[in-house]
DNA sequence: CATATTCATCGTACATTTGCGATATTAATT
DNA sequence: AATTAATATCGCAAATGTACGATGAATATG
């Protein structure tokens, strides 16, 4: 819900992220589009794309990073939703959650796909 | 390119995102995932969407966040290519650079889009 | 020329992210 | 019970991000 804030000066304006009402949607999308805004991460998704599904290791082999890196990685994939993982002792197997990827298929369609293309002057 | 390391050990492993040779793509697809992982800066391109172009000024009344703070977000979508500005002394107005607005689109959605859905053991 | 307006940038504080090696965890295997 | 294997997590360091107020720059106005 924007609402407007003509004349600011809203007691010394100290906040943190969580203060501010943000329209539906939008912290959803942002929270997806922070967890592909690693060059690392994205290239994780193409190879699970590509492989259906795949261990740790098998990951942690396609990137010159320490696998505790790689496995923060997949952490904050899982914790974005875009992924999920088996256990499967003493190895994990790694899959797209193509649940919420249809989610964010769809957040990020209809945030980018701008109806008319406003007449902009510059 | 995926290059792959089996036998990790690479010299101490220091690195820095530089170093790494990412898939075609990749760091651009997250440069602009990186740009829209902020909900602020979502809401002002929502808000530019809406209003064809704005005043600097428009967008900090939008929210309730210090005018340094907005400014900071223009130039970080604008770094990002998202969005261009134009000098109207003294004010500045902004709208989406609808030419890389392409570019991220074709990404995304190339990206989102997986062809088949792999039949995930999930 | 002085002032006001609009915006960007600087300096600062604090939080988060990214990377590593080391350690803990978990369950098969000897 | 001890060992091995595959991962996750911890602790740390460095870099980056987010927010603020203050200041600077550029132009229009009095």
């Amino acid at each position: 819900m924007f609402r407007f804030y003509p004349n600011k000066k809203i007691e010394n304006m100290k906040r943190t992220l969580e203060d501010i009402n943000y329209q539906e949607n939008t912290e959803l999308l942002a929270k997806f589009a922070k967890a592909l805004g690693h060059p690392t991460r994205i290239e994780i998704l193409k190879h699970l794309e590509k492989s259906t599904s795949c261990f740790t290791g098998e990951i942690v082999d396609v990137f010159p990073l320490a696998q505790s890196t790689v496995s923060q990685h997949l952490k904050e994939l899982k914790n974005a939703g875009l992924i999920k993982g088996e256990l499967n002792p003493p190895k994990v197997k790694y899959c797209i959650d193509y649940e919420n990827w249809e989610v964010a298929k769809k957040l990020f369609c209809d945030f980018l796909d701008v109806k008319e293309k406003k007449a902009c002057s510059l």
